[in-house]
DNA sequence: GTTAGCACTCGGATAGTGAGAGTGCTAACC
DNA sequence: GGTTAGCACTCTCACTATCCGAGTGCTAAC
C-alpha cells in the first residue's frame, strides 16, 4: 500500500508555486542542480536572482528543494515532486497527434494477446524515455471458458485451460490408466459443462455433487481427477497477486545518469522481481481507481528508494483488472509519464471490453 | 557462427600449461591481476619467481596472458582462455552431490512445461554464479498436436494450438459469420483431422484439396480460414530462430566487479535482445551437437566483446532442439559452466524425450 | 636452466592549490 | 514589506605534485 501523498505544505503562493515548478522541469531535463542564475536567465520570472535565491530558500525550508552542497544550485525533493504532481496532476493529457499515433500502434498490432501487453509496455517505455511495465489482466476469481485435454503419452495428458480474461494455462495432468485422445474428448466434454463459466469454488461444488463411484466408469474417473487438477490450477492462478508481467525499455533507465553505477540498476532490477511489492502496489491502483504516482521513498521497498512508478489500472472492477505504468528515476517527467499512461490504461480497458466483454 | 577455436599456439610444454592454468584459476577467483610472486607463494610450483616471471612472459609473447601496465600481474587473454578451454575441457564433470542434487530439483518440478526452462536458467544460474539461459525446444518445421477454437465474440474466435513438442501459441481469428462454440467444436473437430501430425506445408495442401464451393457450407468455409489462420501462425513459429528464452541469474552478472559501470551491463542486456545472434549460435550449437564456448571478442556481436557463453543443444536433431546455457564474464570458471550445462542438457534431453518421444 | 638482486616503471593514494559556481546575508532602495 | 545589488563565504572540481608500493625485466652469478 501507497503511503497516502502528504499534503502537509498547504498550498504555496502562485510566484512559489511557478518557480518550484521551473526548478523541476529544468532539473528533469538537464539533470544537473539548479541555480537561481540559470532561472532568470532562461525564464522571464520577472524578478532577480536575489529574490529566486529567497524563494528557493523558503522552498528549501519547506522541505521541497534541497541542496546537495553549498555551492550547488537546487534539486528537487521527493516531497518536492510530490507536490508538483498533485497540484498539476489535472492539467495534463496527451497531445493528440500521439494519442493518434498510439491508437494506429494498437490498431496495427495482431490480435494475440500477449502481444498487446507488449505493446503497451513498449509504448510506455517510448513515450516517456522510462521503462514500460504491464501486468496481465487478472480477475479476482478466474471463471473458465474452456478446457481442453491433449494426449501426451498413454498415462499423461496436457490440460490447456482458457478463462474468460484470455488468460491460458496449461498442466500435465498423470492419468491412472491408458486414455487416447478420443477418450479425453468425452472427458473433456464433461469437464467443459461442469466448469464452463464457473469459479474454482463453483467447480469444486458442482465436482462433490457428481455420483460417484457407483459403477466403476473411467470417464467419470477421469473427470473426477482432471478437475480436481483443474480446480488446483485455478487456485493457483487466482493465488497469485500478478500473474504476469511486461517490461520494456529498461535499457532507457539505464542510460540516466542517476544509474551510472551498475548497484543502483541492480536495485531496480531486484525491485522487478519482487513481486509481492508489485502486486500490493497494482491492488491498490486497482482499489484507487486511477493513476498513481509512487515517488522515491514513497515506496516501502528498499530497492526502490530511488526510483518512481506511475500506475493506472485497466479492464472492469469486479472483472479483471491489470495494470500499466512506467518506472524510471524519481528525476522524471512526471506530465508526460502521467498522460501517458492514463491514455493507455484507456486504451486497454477499451480492448478488454471490447474483447471480454 | 562462431570462429572456429585458435589452435594457433601448438600445445605448450607441461610446466607451462600448467601455470597458464594456475594463473587463470587464480585470476577467476580473485578478480585481479596475478603476480609471479602470488603464484609461488599460493602455489607448490618448485621453482622461484624469477623463473615464474620468465615463463610468463612466454606465455604474454605467445598472446595468451596480458599485462595491463608494467607494474601489474598478468591477466588472461581470450586466446588464454580458449586454450584453457580447449585443452582441458575433457577432464570436467559435475560432482555426484551436484548432480543429485539437480537431479532432485527437476524431479520437484511441477509438470507444466514452462517450468522446465525457467528452472534449466535458474539452476545453471546458482550453479556457476553467472547468468543461466535456457531457449524452448523449437522443431524445424511444427507439427501439431492439436487445435481447439473458442468463442470469444459473435464474429471473433481464439485458436489455440498446442504442437507436437509441448509448445503452445493462441491467436485470435476474425470470423466473416456468427458461429457458436458448438458450430466451432465441430470445425475443430475437422480442423483436428486435416492438421493433426501435419506441418505447416502439409496442411496447406491439405487445404487446397478440400472440396470448395461447391454449396455453400459455414462449416466448410470456417474450416478453410481457420485453417489458413492455422498455417500462419505455423510458418510464423517456423521462421522464428527462437521461440522463447528464459534468463536467471542475471543479478550474479551484474555484481562480477568488471560490470561495475552500467555501460558494460547495459551492452549484456541490449545483446540477449539480439535474437538474430543468440539464433544463430543456437543454431551453430545444435549443428554441433554438443557444448560450445564462445568467449570475448570470438563473438561476432559488438555487445559481447566483454562476456562469454557457454551454451550446449539438448533435444533429439531432426526433431525440436533448444540449448541451455550460461552468459557471464569472460572471467569465469569455465570448468564449472561447461560441467554444469552440459550436464543440464543431458537433463534436459531425458525430458525432451520422455515427454514428447 | 635457474635464481638472487636491483633498477625501473607505472598506478593509485594523498595533499595542495586555484578557479568557478552559487549561495546567504546585509544594506540600500522603491 | 518586498526587492535588489553587492559581496563574502563555502564547497566542488580539475589540475598538479609527490610519494609509496607493486611488480616487472634484466643482468650476472650459480
Amino acid at each position: 500500500m501507497a503511503r497516502r501523498p502528504r499534503r502537509t505544505i498547504g498550498s504555496l503562493d502562485a510566484r512559489s508555486g511557478a518557480i518550484l515548478r521551473t526548478v523541476i522541469d529544468e532539473y528533469v531535463s538537464s539533470a544537473t542542480p539548479v541555480s537561481s542564475s540559470s532561472l532568470v536567465e532562461h525564464y522571464p520570472l520577472g524578478v532577480s536572482s536575489a529574490t529566486v535565491r529567497n524563494i528557493l530558500s523558503d522552498l528549501e525550508g519547506l522541505g521541497l528543494l534541497m541542496h546537495p552542497h553549498t555551492s550547488a544550485g537546487r534539486v528537487p525533493t521527493d516531497a518536492g515532486y510530490r507536490y508538483y504532481v498533485q497540484v498539476l496532476a489535472d492539467e495534463w493529457s496527451l497531445p493528440q497527434v500521439e494519442q493518434r499515433m498510439i491508437r494506429h500502434q494498437f490498431g496495427q498490432v495482431e490480435l494475440a494477446s500477449d502481444h498487446w501487453f507488449r505493446l503497451a509496455a513498449s509504448t510506455l517505455a517510448s513515450n516517456t524515455g522510462t521503462a514500460g511495465l504491464a501486468t496481465t489482466a487478472k480477475p479476482e476469481a478466474a471463471r473458465v471458458r474452456r478446457v481442453d485435454l491433449v494426449t501426451v503419452q498413454d498415462r499423461l495428458a496436457l490440460m490447456v485451460v482458457v478463462f474468460r480474461e484470455g488468460t491460458m494455462k496449461q498442466t500435465l495432468q498423470n492419468l491412472p490408466l491408458d486414455a487416447d485422445q478420443e477418450q479425453l474428448n468425452r472427458v473433456a466434454a464433461l469437464l467443459n459443462v461442469l466448469a464452463v463459466d464457473r469459479t474454482a469454488d463453483e467447480i469444486e461444488r458442482a465436482l462433490a455433487d457428481l455420483p460417484m463411484g457407483e459403477e466403476s466408469n473411467d470417464d467419470l474417473d477421469l473427470l473426477q481427477l482432471t478437475g480436481v487438477g483443474l480446480v488446483r490450477t485455478m487456485r493457483e492462478f487466482d493465488a497469485a497477486l500478478i500473474d504476469d508481467i511486461f517490461s520494456d525499455g529498461l535499457l532507457n533507465v539505464m542510460a540516466a545518469p542517476e544509474f551510472d553505477r551498475t548497484e543502483k540498476i541492480r536495485q531496480v532490477f531486484a525491485a522487478l522481481e519482487n513481486r509481492t511489492y508489485l502486486g500490493s502496489l497494482v491492488e491498490s491502483v486497482a482499489r484507487e481507481g486511477s493513476v498513481q504516482v509512487f515517488i522515491g521513498h514513497e515506496n516501502r521497498s528498499a530497492d526502490m528508494q530511488d526510483v518512481s512508478l506511475v500506475l493506472a489500472p485497466y479492464g472492469r472492477i469486479g472483472r479483471a483488472v491489470g495494470a500499466v505504468g512506467v518506472l524510471g528515476p524519481t528525476r522524471m517527467s512526471y506530465a508526460q509519464a502521467i498522460a501517458s499512461v492514463e491514455f493507455v490504461s484507456d486504451l486497454m480497458s477499451e480492448l478488454v471490453e471490447h474483447l471480454y466483454a
